[in-house]
DNA sequence: AACATATGTATGCATTATGCATATATTGGA
DNA sequence: TCCAATATATGCATAATGCATACATATGTT
């Protein structure tokens, strides 16, 4: 029974702050859905194709390559010839570059605010809590890139990301 | 710069979490955006008018009077006189409380899988932790509502909900 | 080398969920 | 009684997406 009230007020944090990320976030890319994740995959992992793109935002192939569609006619992404005849490479331009930091910046400012109310030691705490709860959510690679998917690389070292960790002991052994 | 580590972990498992619940809690409801939400929050709180219901779920009035028109055609919601000649009363229809149910249940489920993870000290920590979070978010009687529009009031009882705690806190002095 | 199959991308068409501008109905007060 | 405020509804448009299908390139088999 207190294990259900945990439970619900988890659900509420995370819909409380996934509302405030995705208005702020959306704000920034000026597109909706998918598409501020796109930029910033795209910016932490260059070169994807379409294919791979769509798994990490876990889209259709053609709801993909329309949100491409979308953002190159906005110039934020570039299409060039891929490894492959068939397949392409997806790069941002400079304006893509730009957006992606607006987008990520706008990302830590919204979850700044809901921390400032915890106290270093909470943090400490909180940061714990999370790591398990990451490695538990991790339950394929798949899943691994969609949960980081609007993650800043540049403040989470990839070697103490425990999604990352998790995905490794998922494939290796 | 720790903290920052922390923030973004926060960010990936409230993403992480919502990419879940919508899809197991739109299942159950057939259908996306705001109908779960909708299903919910009326079943809490019978009666509501379009207008305060639009509010709790943050769409625009003409998005909510749709939102009704597809809920009434699938028999899931009525449309009764309110206190007003022009005032709407919404109450859940039988099939409207079954899928409410249905709902809730996929949002513990949901929420539980990634729980199991942690220790029962974990989750008390955790507990606490949220608490702080919820209350911070609460910046708003209409924030207040929009963060409870999914919780299952059965299992988080409103004298220990920080929600309501803070938001009485900001209306009363 | 030829052909079947797999892989990667694109397009036509439809749908869901939503917003803006505006219309309609009811209420309450000057 | 008339006007402003409130509550709901409708016409029209858009964003984001999916399904079915088409097209292009690659790979493997014989």
């Amino acid at each position: 029974m207190e294990d259900e009230r945990t439970l619900n007020l988890l659900g509420a944090v995370a819909l409380g702050l996934v509302d405030v990320l995705a208005m702020d976030v959306t704000a920034q890319a000026g597109h909706g859905g998918e598409a501020p994740a796109a930029l910033v995959t795209l910016g932490a992992e260059p070169g994807l194709s379409i294919n791979a793109l769509r798994q990490i935002l876990n889209l259709s192939h053609p709801g993909t390559v329309r949100l491409v569609d979308r953002l190159e006619a906005d110039d934020l992404v570039q299409r060039r010839a891929g490894s492959d005849g068939r397949t392409l490479a997806l790069f941002l331009t400079e304006a893509g570059r730009d957006r992606r930091s607006a987008i990520l910046s706008a990302r830590r400012q919204s979850l700044n605010r809901a921390m400032q109310a915890l106290s270093p030691g909470d943090r400490q705490h909180l940061a714990h809590l999370l790591e398990t709860l990451l490695s538990a959510m991790t339950t394929s690679e798949q899943r691994a890139f969609a949960l980081c998917r609007l993650c800043d690389e540049a403040v989470c070292p990839s070697d103490r990301c425990p999604v990352e960790q998790r995905h490794d002991n998922l494939t290796q052994p």
